[in-house]
RNA sequence: GGGUCGUUAGCUCAGGCUGGUAGAGCACCUGAUUUUUAAUCAGGUGGCCGCAGGUUCGAGUCCUGCACGACCCA
């Protein structure tokens, strides 16, 4: 008989006893964590304290049991003694590790120093049939965690900190919008027509308008109209969905937020992004700088590239702060093929003089570790003069087929039917984006590839656009937002005529530009991307409570 | 879409190169145990070795295809 059926019969036992398995409430009085908090003044008065959570382990001694119970906060050590409880310890063995578990006792400290609850009555607050995982090395599989991101949960700390850490993250933004006079908005998630990037939507069906309609891909242009109406500033946190690929950096349901302000233009966007990313950084770290680092899962084509990436950014002049090495086991029990190649990689340290650390951890891997800091101003660069310099002509005069030409010498992969903006954003990305460790603005790109920017005042062949980058990765996108109506419609059919795109071009918007909308900067920033450099994590599966995993 | 790796007990993993009765720890069950904490000690249950096909006297292991996942690339 399997672990299932046999607690299935303890219900039916408990039953028969006339105990509910699954009880409606239970008042506590105190968390687990305000028992610890507050231990001296519990013990003096001997108050008697009212605790609930689930059972994680059991230490049982005959006559006495031990277990830890885990609520939303800490964990806590409660003792039973059969002494105490006399005829109903007995039921202690209908119990579970899963179970909750509501007890009341007084708190004391065993000899080895814990504090402990010593159980006066307690009572079964929810039955679990299936056990949640394992005490030790708790669960790991990645597929196990994602689909089941409660066990997730349960076993591992460091994942429900993630967790945490993006909701605090979340709250942060709004309170530092808020205390800049920002109001939050909802605009809509259905919509007619979809456009404010260059996306395939989702498409969906809106039965009482009998229409087909999109799911958004941006936030843009409904929130463009509520600066038409006066509202000056305004933001919306929200989901967007783009059809496109699933990667380390992109999932095809992400939050985003959109910022947007009546009178500013990019260079005030900018300075905004760098209030509020030092006031994140400083509420969750009590410091301008933390640790961000690209990590080497254990495989041989990841140990290869660890030391090209390591030359690569020494030559560029990024700064390491150091290398990380990481173990399963003691070093002693690693494998020997892991630790032989670790020593390699130890040896290459000390001759490039790195500094490394080597630590036992749940998972083999290597890691490049940064200190990003949050100092302002930013680094600023243009897009279009970094790209020059390293391709040796000016990509605003130069022909499209001499562009691919220089790309294909560059060894660079695209398809034939690439769009110039494409190709672009292509050698960008691998020429220069993946060195962007520290935040970097990335300013005035080519017109042509953002119709929704305002022309650059200097030069109307750039737009004033910036993209930001921390850790290598795109955080954020702002413009000096286009509001002459007519200059707007020409740059969206100019794309259409062009096939760099095909988003419909959405009359009403445009309509709505007729009406008169303020000079203003936009911003928007990829609260998934901006998660994952705050807490250190390289997938965005793992800042996404629930990401989308095909059907088993 | 392409490449590499992975999928073995509820969980964490060995075994695989070199084919010959399916392994460990934790969890679970039985017993001992009144301050343990990854409790301990003694005994026990538990497997479509991801799925399908092939090679072979014989496949967890070798080969092919597929599914799911991870990483890299597009």
């Amino acid at each position: 008989m399997d672990e299932y059926e046999i607690r299935k019969q303890k219900i039916e036992k408990l039953k028969e006893l006339k105990i509910n398995p699954y009880p409606y409430s239970f008042l506590r009085t105190y968390t687990t964590k305000e028992v610890k908090e507050n231990f001296e003044r519990l013990t003096e008065k001997k108050e008697e304290v009212k605790i609930a959570g689930r059972i994680y382990l059991e230490r049982d001694f005959g006559k006495t049991k031990f277990f830890t119970i885990c609520d939303g906060y800490d964990k806590i050590q409660i003792y039973f003694r059969k002494d105490i409880l006399g005829e109903k310890y007995e039921l202690l063995d209908f119990f579970d590790i899963g179970d909750y578990i509501g007890v009341s006792g007084e708190v004391f400290k065993t000899k080895t120093g814990e504090i402990t609850i010593l159980v006066k009555d307690f009572v079964l607050l929810s039955k679990a049939l299936r056990p949640f995982g394992e005490k030790y090395h708790g669960i790991k599989d990645r597929e196990l965690r994602y689909r089941q991101r409660y066990l997730d949960l349960l076993n591992n700390e460091e994942v429900k900190e993630v967790f945490l850490k993006r909701s605090k993250i979340v709250s942060l933004i709004r309170e530092f919008l808020t205390k800049k006079g920002f109001i939050e908005v909802e605009t809509p998630i259905l919509q007619p027509l979809y456009g404010g990037a260059f996306a395939t939507p989702f498409k969906t069906f809106y039965e009482s308008l009998n229409k087909e309609f999109y799911l958004r891909i941006s936030d843009e242009l409904y929130l463009k109209r509520l600066l038409i109406g006066n509202l000056e500033k305004v933001y919306e946190i929200g989901k967007d969905f783009r059809n496109e690929g699933i990667s380390r950096f992109h999932s095809p349901e992400f939050t985003q937020i959109e910022i947007y302000q009546a009178y500013a233009d990019y260079y005030e966007m900018m300075e905004l992004f760098e209030e509020l990313f030092l006031f994140l950084v400083r509420n969750l770290y009590n410091d301008d700088k933390f640790v961000y680092g690209e990590k080497f899962y254990y495989g041989e084509e990841n140990q290869r590239e660890i030391f090209l990436r390591i030359k690569e950014l020494k030559e560029k002049g990024v700064g390491i702060n150091k290398i990380n090495i990481y173990y399963t086991k003691d070093k002693e029990k690693e494998e020997k093929e892991y630790l032989s190649s670790c020593e390699e990689l130890i040896k290459f340290c000390q001759e490039n003089n790195l500094s490394y650390n080597e630590e036992k951890k749940g998972e083999r891997y290597w890691e490049i570790e940064f200190l990003i800091e949050a100092k302002r101003p930013f680094k600023r660069i243009k897009f279009t003069e970094s790209l020059n310099e390293l391709l040796g002509f000016d990509i605003l005069q130069v022909s499209f087929d001499v562009l691919k030409k220089k790309a294909r010498e560059l060894a660079i992969d695209f398809k034939e039917e690439i769009t110039k903006t494409k190709l672009l954003d292509k050698l960008f990305s691998s020429l220069i984006q993946k060195y962007l460790i520290q935040p970097t603005f990335v300013m005035d790109h080519p017109k042509i590839t953002t119709p929704l920017a305002k022309p650059h005042r200097e030069n109307p062949l750039l737009c004033e656009r910036f993209e930001v980058f921390i850790g290598g990765i795109e955080l954020g996108n702002a413009f000096s937002e286009e509001n002459d109506p007519e200059r707007q419609k020409e740059s969206f059919l100019e794309l259409l005529k062009l096939k760099e795109d095909e988003t419909p071009l959405d009359e009403d918007f445009i309509y709505a530009l007729e009406y008169g909308m303020p000079p203003s900067g936009g911003l928007g920033i990829g609260i998934d991307r901006l998660v994952m450099i705050l807490t250190n994590q390289s997938s965005i599966r793992e800042v996404i409570l629930f990401p989308q995993l095909k059907e088993k």
